[in-house]
DNA sequence: GGGCAAATACTG
DNA sequence: CAGTAT
DNA sequence: GCCC
């Protein structure tokens, strides 16, 4: 690829979808080399100061065929129609043509708009669309679909090209890991999906749910053993120099339908502030499968096709591309709503409904906020820290605090088990806030918050604990509050202290181990196998579907370890469980 | 039309 | 009970 | 919102 940038994020897409069609991408330029994927604001004569070659060198090399310099739109464009496109002006780059006429390039948008007329669109056999994205219900059927595959096998550009060297095919068929994984995989596609923490898909997501998607799918061709590092070039091409650079760059966001994914994505921020969990739901999948087209979706002929896009959705895409626009946002979004709204709910005890209500009455700022004499106490204190909360916290300190807690909670019983959960559990730098459980074999629920009760008499006593948003009253399994530790700068922190019975600890720690889309994927998984997971165990599923709250028998809930069992998923190490 | 995971607890 | 939080 |  030219520019080669290997560190990029594009790149790395780009790679790993050619890798998934048997192509190999390579970061320097040798012999093994068939085509030349270059950038579309690239022209031949600054590709070929790129490779420190020069016109006349390459020509026979080109006239014989045995090496391409193409817009790197052309493999999007052959995956897209299913089909070798041929040598065309759409995608060939001149790299000696009699003008060198330097700076104007054809613009990739219109050379992509051109593919349908520019091939022979023998219709391709009935592929879905579907079979290769991201999906949400079929990805879940136990037998991937095949077709795909045999038609993909047409599109090895080895054989078109004629290169030998760059591409081999590989009969082996990737081996099932058998592990367990791939189960586990596909349903983390769905719960990634199904987030509502996150606005939208990140980069990162959607990588995840491609790679995730090709372990399943894919694998008629595995990447050719390499030598990634030193392989010893020969031939007319060991002059040339490896391509290696790879900067910084700016990566255009998502692809040839950004325009309806940002305006789509307005219109899911709108329904996320709404408080309307499923709209949301079904935005996010719609965006995410946009973000994987490598051509533009025009129509809603066309979008209507694809999984996550349906008859309303393919309808608002044909208008944002006809308009630039949507009639429909126009009047469910005010400028800058979205920010205020995200602003006011990071207030302990302000959801949608009361973050739309303050917005409507003129809210905007937190000093609005403080203004307001109605503020609840949970929310007059989380306003009053808010910059503390805001704060995300060092891994270190929560360990301060969280030792403050365990050594506390052994003055009073030496016998409780405390361990810190959440991302401090997954080992990651920063934690959003605390979480820590408490346990103890043999001990019962009315023990337990017992010494709940004594630790944060204590806790308080020390000037620790600082706040209690909810729990503690009565004899509740869990506390809620704050707490600050001079070697956090006595910054104010959430901290969750929960307790679970002995026989629950494995379910519990799984449920808050995470993260979110961990567990979602764990409990879709349990549920497509017959169970239910829950935080307090691993259940049959009943038998009468409905009739909420109802589970089967307990099958474990003890041990974390035999839960992964029992659902046929190699137990994952907490920080192999951050998905998303 | 129902499911999209699901249960529980606290505040006001 | 509605809303919020975990 | 989409999917079955």
């Amino acid at each position: 690829m030219v520019p080669s940038r290997p560190s990029s994020k594009l790149y790395q897409i780009k790679s790993k979808k050619y890798d998934e069609y048997g192509a190999r991408v390579t970061s320097s330029f040798d012999k093994s080399v068939s085509h030349v994927l270059i950038d579309p604001e690239w022209d031949g004569s600054r590709t070929l100061k790129y490779l420190h070659i020069s016109a006349g060198d390459i020509r026979p090399e080109i006239d014989k065929g045995t090496i391409h310099f193409v817009r790197d739109s052309w493999p999007s464009a052959c995956i897209e129609n299913k089909q070798l496109i041929p040598e065309s002006p759409d995608y060939t780059v001149q790299l000696y043509s009699p003008a060198p006429s330097p700076e104007t390039t054809p613009e990739p948008e219109v050379s992509q708009k051109l593919v349908q007329t520019v091939i022979s669109p023998e219709k391709p056999p009935k592929l879905k669309k579907r079979d290769i994205s991201t999906s949400s219900n079929t990805s879940l059927s136990p037998e991937p679909d095949t077709p795909k595959q045999t038609a993909i096998d047409d599109l090895n550009p080895v054989e078109a090209s004629g290169a030998n060297t760059s591409i081999e095919n590989k009969a082996e068929k990737k081996a099932q890991d058998g592990s367990g994984n791939d189960e586990l995989d596909s349903v983390i596609q769905e719960a990634e999906l199904q987030e509502h923490a996150a606005r939208f898909l990140s980069d990162d997501e959607i990588e995840h749910a491609l790679q995730t998607q090709r372990k399943k799918y894919s694998a008629p061709y595995s990447r050719p053993k390499r030598t990634s590092d030193g392989r010893v070039l020969k031939g007319n091409w060991d002059t040339f120099l490896c391509m290696k650079a790879g900067e910084d760059n700016i990566a255009k966001p998502d692809g040839p339908n950004a325009l309806v994914i940002n305006i789509l994505s307005l219109m899911l921020h709108h329904y996320e502030a709404e408080g309307d969990q499923w709209r949301t739901l079904a935005y996010r999948k719609a965006i995410a499968t946009l973000k994987k087209q490598t051509v533009p979706v025009r129509t809603a002929a066309q979008a209507v096709k694809l999984p996550g896009i349906g008859s309303r959705l393919a309808d608002k895409i044909e208008e944002i591309n006809k308009t630039g626009d949507l009639k429909r946002l126009k009047y469910t979004q005010g400028e800058g709503k979205f920010e205020v709204l995200e602003l006011l709910k990071r207030i302990y005890g302000v959801g949608n409904k009361t973050a739309n209500k303050w917005y409507s009455e003129g809210i905007r700022t937190l000093d609005d906020v403080r203004e307001r004499k109605d503020l609840t106490a949970n929310q007059q204190t989380s306003l009053d820290h808010y910059e503390d909360f805001a704060e995300r916290i060092p891994r270190d300190n929560v360990t301060k605090h969280f030792e403050r807690v365990r050594d506390a909670v052994h003055e009073i019983d030496p016998e409780i088990e405390a361990t810190a959960m959440g991302s401090y559990r997954r080992l990651q730098p920063d934690c959003g806030d605390i979480d820590i459980i408490l346990t103890k074999r043999n001990a019962s629920r009315h023990d337990l918050t017992v010494t709940l009760a004594k630790l944060l008499d204590v806790l308080f006593e020390q000037g620790f604990a600082k706040y209690t948003f909810g729990g503690i009253e009565a004899n509740s399994m869990r506390w809620l509050g704050a707490s600050a530790h001079p070697d956090d700068g006595n910054k104010w922190r959430r901290m969750d202290i929960l307790l679970v019975p002995w026989e629950e600890r494995g379910a519990a720690f799984i449920y808050y181990t995470g993260n979110d889309i961990f567990n979602r994927s764990m409990r879709l998984l349990a549920q497509k196998k017959g169970y239910r997971l829950n935080e307090k165990g691993l259940f049959l599923a009943p038998h009468d579907r409905k009739s909420a709250g109802a589970v089967g028998p307990l099958v474990c809930g003890e041990d974390e370890e035999k839960i992964f069992e029992t659902l046929g998923v190699p137990n994952r190490p907490p920080h192999k469980r951050i998905i998303g």
